[in-house]
DNA sequence: ATAATAGTGTCTTTCAGACAATATCGC
DNA sequence: GCGATATTGTCTGAAAGACACTATTAT
């Protein structure tokens, strides 16, 4: 819960509004797999408006600092993971005259998938603010802003490349087996694959390339695989059907 | 061409950079077919930067004005063409130190589809400085600021679009028969479509409804349709093929 | 041998492509 | 009837779904 008295004085000599131009900054959502579930990263407001709320990572563009949208979101995304290389990209922009107290305001909203050995790295870092927060658990908690539609917004273009393309890979480490590859896109559909299928799909498309090496554990060992062309996004001739 | 001279003692006098604040606009690419090209319209800018060249309508968010993005959008679709219900679709947005000179900027892009009905409207209308620029020639002529990149954004969604949606509907009048309907679809694809499977996806789809009235014309009459769910953007299973 | 996971064979289903055939109009 | 456009019939092909089957390991 914000301080509303605080608050108010607060608004009250807040300036930037006089220029009558709209403030203008970069939202993200940064997704991982984590648990065996899809979660996203929340941080806690330190500063007004909306102090002490669960907000998505974001802030203003510096324009001494940041040559671009997309620098200003990697900038962001370091500060909060420590992690400077991601799949990256931009979903939407939310502007309007309401969505800040401060006034006008235009967020351009990035979202970001972070593999499961940088998530490795960013545990051990100190991480008082900072929470990751499973996508299903997301609509029951209060959100600063409008970052509940902004989220809602990451999560759909999420759910909607899942189906048709091979997005999720950059969620995992750079080695992995079909197996797990297959459980990442059931975790972020929340929905059974038939096997076959995926790994016909998967494989006749050629994005991955076998690298000799073998993960065993306590059974028949498993291919490991890795992406042929990183950064690049292969989209498949359809869509997956979703059971149920 | 630009006046260089001017344009440089215009910008050492452009002040709003001092509040190390990106400016923050709109700008769109609005299409509509016309002669049997799709077009994408164009203003001849009439102030610095860029005074003198084509450009993408567009403009500053009126902060006072516009309760939200598409309310800027809305406003400049109307400003140049005096039309004001049509499709609109956030395509991305840019943002650099560099896209404009007057300092850091950020332009959110939209994209309209205008109906050919509108157009005869529009066309009434003085346009001293607007026209109407076939896709196809957008490449030989020099926009001002980051626009050719822009429009590559949106003419790229539209392609896309065009494939797996009956997003062209929304470039037709209201009613249409299924010929004048795939021959939008084959504009935009720059590419002939199989005319029964054209008809089977739009027709099983449901997404058209029989008026029960008839165009005449030399020859056999064709049915008339209409759009069932106004805004909607039905999206079909599979993709269309590119012939050729 | 058994449990467990990896990986394959193969039949069905869905929907787009090809292309020929038929229908309905004005003349 | 003729030319032109509208509309349909039906075969083929690509890729996803279903599901049973085999393979390889640790124990």
């Amino acid at each position: 819960m914000t301080d509303f008295a605080d608050e108010q004085e607060f608004l009250q000599n807040y300036r930037i509004h006089d220029y009558d131009v709209p403030l203008t900054m970069v939202d993200m959502a940064i997704f991982s797999i984590i648990d065996h579930q899809l979660q996203v990263l929340v941080v806690k407001r330190a500063e007004h408006p909306c102090k002490g709320l669960w907000a998505l990572p974001g802030g203003f563009i510096d324009v001494h600092q940041d040559m671009d949208l997309a620098a200003t979101a990697k900038r962001k995304l370091k500060e909060k993971t420590g992690v400077d290389t991601t799949y990256l990209e931009q979903v939407a922009s939310f502007g309007s005259a309401t969505r800040d107290p401060r006034g006008w305001s235009v967020t351009i909203a990035y979202m970001a998938l972070l593999s499961t050995d940088n998530i490795q790295f960013h545990k051990n870092q100190s991480l008082e603010q900072l929470r990751w927060l499973p996508v299903k658990q997301v609509q029951g908690v209060e959100l600063s802003f409008d970052h509940q539609m902004i989220f809602n917004s990451c999560y759909k273009r999420l759910l909607n490349k899942v189906q048709y393309s091979s997005l999720p890979v950059n969620l995992l480490p750079e080695e992995f087996t079909l197996s797990e590859l297959q459980a990442t896109f059931e975790i972020i559909l929340d929905n059974e694959i038939e096997k076959k299928s995926f790994r016909r799909r998967v494989l006749d498309s050629g994005i991955l390339q076998e690298t000799g090496k073998l993960k065993r554990g306590g059974n028949r060992p498993a291919k490991l695989y890795k992406k042929l062309e990183q950064g690049k996004d292969h989209c498949f001739p359809r869509s997956l059907e979703s059971k149920t």
